[in-house]
RNA sequence: GGCCCCAUCGUAUAGCGGCCUAGUACGCUGCCCUCUCACGGCGGUAACACCGGUUCGAAUCCGGUUGGGGUCACCA
């Protein structure tokens, strides 16, 4: 069996040419742990490259790890994805032509190619261990760190014999070419790793089982992915999934080697990438305190990416009409709450009250129970909704609504000193003939009797009022607060703390 | 260590040879608005890592240095 050769150099390899509607992309996370915002980003800007051309995304799932994939974490997958509005046209759930979708149940399709393969002598066997090799790295003088030599390529069957009869089963290795090779990437341009520097790697186990190395270019090939998006981290296998690729061509499978383009990382404080463990990495975490699809979908777009040079809110709809890959920032962004919670808040602000209330609701919990209830939230979110920029600041804000009058608490911070008894009286006065019982009216009355008629700053005057009716620091605006709570709850709280001083 | 990637205010970015005494946003901060908190308005703060070269001219191009990151698994 003859050493292959590489007849076409990397500089005339066949890249796709693909950039409208001929343009697959492909999202296939492994299903392990919850979603972290690197890989949803990396999801973000796939599916916005295939809306923006008129292209395809594919989804499908890399469970080749059974002691690592979790059914859990592949339901987390698909909720995350929903959530954001990140759909697919082929793949998990929506099938397509390339079922099925899942690695784990494609074992025949690799099998096959395996044979095809090794009958062409692309792939040889190995039966080194780890340590054989590093031994032997330690050795002839080589750093031990420098990997694989491809001692084993021309192994002759006498000592395939041998190493059987000992009873060892080798590993395949795909023969990588011993040329440089390059590719222009989309965010990166030309990068050449010079040839050497990568070798031939394990595609599959002495059980049989292929490896990642080896299915994700396989299905990437079957699939016709032309463009393949993904993190930083990818790029120096890059060559060797070129050169996997290069095999793949010489049988047939395919007769194209996609685009490629290394997205930059997503890092947490410091240098470090954001890490798993990292709270701030989950993307349910973000949901949970309050993030709406909008806000996050916007600021995860700004890592790496821009609209424009001087906004930096925008629609997704927006987004996709400008995203390109080659404009993205090849350096690594760091993920800043602060400006995510900016970002954020300004989409609350842009949603309609009525969209703003029911997302509310759900932060609302037993808050909100009837339709009376929910026509009191309706009523009070314009008065809330410039003043959050997460959706989970809800309760704080309008739970004194919700709350029986004699269930109210007052934070002991804003309890106010005895003096201010007269204020309360003077209100209670002020407002037991208020008709009709509108903010404007409130105003005015408490105004005359409390600014004009004791002379205190409004500050003073108001202060003990919103004690009175939220028990707490920060409320939406008093006199409107006052006239969604009703009469009788506003003069019955203002008579409680009147009654505590 | 070999190979690869990256390098503009604290952060995210604009900039693709002259429009740059470097723009925008977040943050921080001063003022205004104001019943709290916000929102909004008007200001302020703060950056081209370093050294060479190319050029009439460089944040932008080239080389090197430094710093950071990744990768060298029979994980994905």
């Amino acid at each position: 069996m003859s050493a292959p050769t590489f007849s076409a150099p990397s500089s005339s390899a066949p890249f796709s040419t693909a950039s409208g509607s001929d343009v697959r992309v492909r999202f296939c996370p492994s299903p392990t742990g919850t979603p972290h915002v690197g890989l949803i980003r990396t999801a973000l800007f796939n599916w916005a490259y295939a809306r923006h051309t008129g292209g395809k995304l594919i989804f499908r799932i890399e469970d080749t790890d059974a002691a690592r994939d979790s059914e859990e974490s592949y339901l987390q997958l698909l909720d995350g994805l929903r959530w954001l509005r990140i759909d697919w046209d082929e793949g998990i759930d929506v099938g397509g032509p390339h079922e099925p979708y899942r690695q784990s149940q494609r074992t025949d399709i690799y099998l096959d190619l395996i044979e095809k393969l090794r009958a062409k002598g692309l792939l040889y066997e190995s039966f080194a261990t780890g340590e054989e090799i590093e031994a032997r790295n330690v050795e002839n003088g080589r750093d031990p760190k420098q990997g694989y030599d491809n001692f084993e390529r021309d192994l002759s069957d006498a000592q395939k014999e041998q190493y059987r009869a000992d009873g060892r089963s080798p590993a395949l290795r795909l023969r990588v070419p011993d040329t440089d090779l390059s590719f222009d990437d989309l965010v990166r341009g030309e990068i050449t790793f010079p040839a050497g520097s990568f070798t031939d790697f394990v595609v599959v186990r002495p059980n049989g089982a292929p490896l990642y190395t080896f299915v994700n270019p396989v299905d990437d090939a079957i699939m016709g992915i032309t463009h393949v998006l993904r993190g930083e981290d990818l790029l120096s296998s890059t060559p060797r999934q070129i050169a996997l690729y290069h095999a793949l061509i010489e049988i047939g499978v395919t007769d194209f080697i996609p685009r490629f383009g290394h997205l930059p990382y997503v890092m947490g404080e410091g240098n470090k990438k954001l890490s798993k463990r990292d709270p701030e990495s989950n993307l349910f975490h973000h949901r949970d305190r309050g993030f709406i699809p909008e806000g996050l979908v916007n600021y995860l777009a700004l890592l790496g990416w821009s609209l424009t040079h001087d906004r930096d809110v925008f629609s997704i709809e927006e987004m996709v009409a400008a995203f390109d890959v080659v404009d993205v920032n090849p350096n690594p962004a760091r993920f800043d709450v602060k400006k995510a919670e900016s970002i954020n808040g300004d989409h609350i602000r842009l949603l309609a009250a009525d969209d703003l209330a029911a997302r509310l609701e759900t932060y609302l919990g037993d808050l909100v129970k009837t339709d009376a209830d929910r026509a009191l939230l309706l009523a009070a979110t314009p008065l809330v909704q410039e003043r959050m920029q997460l959706l989970g600041e809800g309760p704080a804000l309008l739970s004194f609504l919700f709350t029986p009058d004699d269930a109210l608490t007052i934070d002991a911070e804003v309890m106010p000193k005895p003096e201010t008894a007269a204020t309360l009286d003077t209100a209670v006065a002020a407002l037991a003939d208020v008709e009709p019982w509108t903010h404007d009216e409130i105003e005015s009355a408490l105004r005359h009797d409390l600014i004009e008629g004791l002379e205190l700053k409004p500050r003073d005057a108001f202060g003990p009022l919103r004690t009175a009716i939220s028990g707490k620091r920060i409320s939406p605006p008093l006199f409107e607060s006052m006239e969604l709570l009703g009469k009788t709850s506003t003069l019955v709280r203002l008579a409680k703390l009147r009654a505590l001083l």
